[in-house]
DNA sequence: ACCGTAGTACTACAACTGGAGTGGTGTCAA
DNA sequence: TTGACACCACTCCAGTTGTAGTACTACGGT
């Protein structure tokens, strides 16, 4: 029998997104969310139809969880509108995203196991797609200095730098990394 | 006892790339690379001595292949000395990254990887820090335009561009990315 | 020309690990 | 009383590993 259970289940998919990035997509079993979200051997089974069902909610889930909250939306709508906000605020989030350290890893090991499934790969692309969307309306109507382009270019540049400080943290320095974030607004808002 | 044939453990080390890109990290055993070499089963046992060495010497070998060719150095060197140029060198990059897909994905999960082993943390530490700053040098000594953060930011901005096509190709379209190519470097030479 | 040896290819085995799935029992609340 | 769920236990199964053993090939010495 499915279990029903909301809280359970959303308690289960948390615990595979820390699976995902704590042991990679090798160790996401069913055996391990159990463990992790420390319930009882067999619980996930209970809850989830397969690997596949289980893959698919957590890529909605931290979708869901990776949206910035209402008072930083509000926020970065006060205050000046300069590229040095600009910069400001794109640093605010990549240190955001940077933080949810284990959601950002589970995003880009969801990310490769979509190469391999179709299911992942719609739910993933739809929600990506939609968050660019967003970023680029949400930016333009902000009366910020930068046009669609810009957006695009400083999610791209912005996600790799993410990825090097999350995955191999001594190709570039911690200074480093704020340069660049500094540098990329300047020449991304021309 | 370790096996010596360089051309054999060659052989095993790309099947084990192809492995990693096909299946994932969760695919990459002994056996599948056995399998995808087209040898008898148990011959990569005898070639390596666990995975973490697979890993690492899978890792040596990725950036070995994705290095360009001689004569695509040489072309780099010649022609005109503008931004237009600059432009159609980093499309031919982009290309030619992404054509080698399974090695790029491959480099992938190895980053994911390396988030649990040292050993190979700093292999592709070494690589990547080498590959950047001989990106940087190249750059600067051709006379094309453009400074050190113009290639640090092109090589962020395009390395996630190749992850959206090799991972979730309907978030951008074809179209759209070739354009993002121009646009990056219009605006980051500045 | 013959032989011994070292390195390797190939095969097979034996044991182990770990996970999936399921059924059963107890508990709680409507 | 009934339905949903938590918890637990048990079985079955698939996949992997590591190694032992045998056969082949090339090469150097005599």
């Amino acid at each position: 029998m499915v279990r029903q259970n909301t809280a359970r289940r959303t308690a289960l998919i948390d615990a595979a997104i820390e699976v995902l990035a704590a042991e990679g997509a090798r160790g996401l079993t069913f055996r391990a969310v159990d463990a992790q979200a420390g319930v009882p051997t067999g619980t996930a089974s209970n809850y989830f139809a397969n690997r596949d069902d289980l893959l698919t909610q957590a890529g909605g889930r931290i979708y869901e969880r990776l949206q910035p909250d209402a008072a930083e939306v509000a926020d970065s709508r006060s205050g000046a509108r300069d590229g040095d906000r600009v910069a400001v605020l794109i640093q605010g989030v990549v240190d955001r995203v940077s933080s949810f350290k284990s959601g950002y890893l589970a995003l880009l090991e969801l990310r490769l196991e979509a190469t391999r499934r179709p299911a992942l790969r719609t739910v993933l692309t739809k929600h990506i797609r939609a968050d660019v969307d967003a970023n680029i309306r949400h930016h333009l109507a902000s009366g910020l200095p930068g046009d669609e382009d810009t957006v695009v270019l400083l999610y791209l540049a912005m996600n790799w730098l993410v990825v090097e400080r999350l995955t191999l943290p001594d190709v570039f320095g911690e200074d480093e990394m704020r340069r660049l974030v500094t540098s990329a607004v300047e020449r991304l808002l021309a």
